[in-house]
DNA sequence: ACGCTGACTTTGACATTGGCAAGCCAGGGT
DNA sequence: ACCCTGGCTTGCCAATGTCAAAGTCAGCGT
């Protein structure tokens, strides 16, 4: 029954509700299979509009609505570019807030790697570039310390009455 | 335009599809909104149906639909506890496999706070609780360097052979 | 002027998700 | 014997996500 432990009037989990949840907004803005997919491109460089339709498997209209979804909320920005002697075309380049996502994405690989393939892992493997060491999505304290679930704290970033009036029930 | 290194056959991009991808596996599982939330709220504690549908918001029939999936998958198993004076009663109890997705969900929330919330960061914060320090979910290599998209990595985990065979396109 | 190509858009069909409301069921309490 | 309560299940409906296939459009090359 391990959990996170809530601070403050947090503890009476009967007093609130997590009504403006982080994650809950996440999920309305890449809570789809194409928009992960899409995302996961983008990380190993996709770039074009056909690319990703092609490389992630999904029909055109799917990646047009996704990626027209994803630039709105700014994950991702348009930007015209010329190869020669051809005419002007766009790309889409991920923004800081689509680069921020990758911890969500590498996690969630992490994860299907290690449960999902019958314990043989996954198809694909990360490292560091710059000394070779596997790399992995971890939940860390500012020294460094691995924090697991029941070590966690959970305290309203707020007053009170904000953190009431923002997690009511 | 930064992404990561795509090494070996990887780096022939119309080469291959990420035909067996975890992170469209991991989607399969807990892609859906009414999921995340209710591992959230099982990472806050939360252990019995009823609760489960009035903490996250949801109606009593897609958390039961939600809870059933989780239970098939492994996330969580089903214990039965007994209150005296109380009949058998059955709670939702997280596996190592549910719990295993704390990174993901975290990495989630730590996103929605910096992004979907005008610039005012999250209601709730986390923090070591042995220690106070603030937690982040990070990316990063077996000596502790936190590694950013532009260094990381991508192999094939297995022989080109194998790997041609679970990539194809 | 015309065709080709990359980048979409549209249409139509189907499955899944989620909300609301009502119903069911087992087993204690009285 | 009957009611109550926690824990679901069922039915119905709207919205969203996905696919397949066909259509549109801009502008470069010829």
């Amino acid at each position: 029954m391990e959990a996170a432990r809530l601070e403050g009037f947090l503890a009476d989990r009967d007093a609130w509700r997590a009504t403006h949840c982080s994650i809950g907004r996440a999920m309305g803005v890449v809570g789809t299979r194409s928009a992960m997919l899409i995302l996961r491109e983008a990380y190993y460089g996709t770039t074009r509009f056909d690319d990703f339709a092609e490389r992630v498997g999904i029909t055109e209209a799917v990646a047009s609505a996704r990626l027209k979804e994803l630039t709105a909320e700014g994950l991702f920005e348009r930007s015209p570019y010329k190869e020669p002697g051809q005419r002007t075309r766009y790309e889409y380049l991920l923004t800081e807030k689509g680069r921020d996502l990758l911890p969500a994405v590498l996690a969630l690989m992490q994860w299907g790697d290690k449960y999902l393939h019958g314990g043989r892992g996954g198809p694909i493997g990360m490292r560091d570039d710059l000394t070779g060491e596997p790399v992995r999505v971890e939940v860390r304290s500012a020294s460094g310390r691995e924090v697991p679930l029941g070590e966690l704290r959970l305290t309203p970033n707020v007053s009170e009455e904000a953190a009431r009036r923002s997690l009511r029930r």
